[in-house]
DNA sequence: TTGTTTCCATACGGTAGGGTATTGAATTGT
DNA sequence: ACAATTCAATACCCTACCGTATGGAAACAA
């Protein structure tokens, strides 16, 4: 159920394979959990391979935030490229997916890396970065509604708010109507 | 900067001593760093009393999160219990609460009980409490305010994905104007 | 006074993990 | 073919912890 050495018809490791399973991880069990020898071993190696790609530990990890980053940005500036007329569609979207249940992985990696973000200082940074850009694309969505700038902002900032929030609340009490409540909630904000 | 062990005219430690203490190490630095030699060394004792108070590091844990669900609990029924005409004010005043400034302490701690929620059968445990908690009591003021059920349950959600989304973003863009954003968002979720 | 209880210190064994040094094997270049 | 490069295994050392066993000192009780 866990650990299981991925021992497939391996070729060598490059930098990425060893990021991509680190990413894994950092979902799974965060990044205080991230070990470089229980890495190894997931990859089926040992750590004396590790320290050929990497220079320590610090540095895989500078690396993993560097390549969410990228993914990030690039993944919301697909996201909240709409034709005119579709931007409220283009947020609705862009709800959901944080919402969906086919997106548990990068909705888990989210919460590692903002969790992390509160006592490092370059996942801070990334995470600033991320954020930025989000808001912008946001932003840049609700004025072509024709909001004010204000309530462009406060709606950017209350919609990712929402959706980072959500993803770490247990409502059970609310689990069955819960579908339509998060319907009800993302048409007040994107509308 | 760090680690001062309290070594202040100690009396006996008794057990919410140590208690208080994790939780003070829990808000800093994560239940995953939350070790019980590091929390013997800030208390200014050895790990030799500690294992005298409890039976081992679970105990401990446990404890740390039954003592925080009743402070929640506690703290919740006492925000939300409102004059007929004052629900609103209420519902500002509990989205302020975890806005403030003068409460970073508090949302530290929730931050990293949230944290530990996403592993720990124990805290997910807690925390479905008190999120029920928080959304019946929410929900009650929401009501007394004329709205439906559902759109009563819908803003209740809403606003506690909000508080702590926010919480934990860095909108290093918008700091100029966040304040007034802060309360535009506020009047949109509890009126 | 003399147990007895309470709280803490010391010492110990055990595991997990970071980082280094060295060797070895497979691939690639010439 | 053979040397250089690339990637990985092994063996270490060292630190941080968990948990236990045991003893000691102070407070309290008889």
């Amino acid at each position: 159920m866990e650990t299981k050495p991925v021992k497939a018809a391996r070729t060598q490791l490059d930098r990425e394979a060893w990021i991509k399973g680190a990413i894994a991880i950092l979902a799974e069990h965060g990044a205080e959990r991230l070990r470089v020898e229980v890495l190894a071993k997931r990859l089926g190696v040992t750590k004396g391979s590790f320290y050929w790609h990497f220079k320590d530990r610090r540095d895989l990890l500078d690396a993993v935030l560097d390549y969410w980053k990228q993914g990030r940005i690039r993944d919301i500036r697909k996201q909240t490229q709409a034709e005119p007329g579709d931007e409220v569609a283009a947020l609705l979207h862009t709800i959901e997916v944080y919402a969906s249940a086919r997106n548990r992985k990068g909705i888990s990696i989210e919460a590692a890396v903002r969790d992390w973000a509160r006592r490092d200082a370059q996942a801070i940074a990334v995470v600033e970065e991320v954020d930025a850009e989000r808001l912008v694309c946001a932003c840049r969505l609700f004025l072509a509604c024709g909001l004010t700038r204000e309530e462009a902002q406060a709606r950017s900032v209350m919609l990712y708010a929402y959706v980072f929030g959500v993803s770490l609340m247990h409502c059970g009490g609310f689990t069955a109507s819960l579908t339509s409540l998060k319907a009800w909630i993302a048409e007040r904000i994107a509308r």
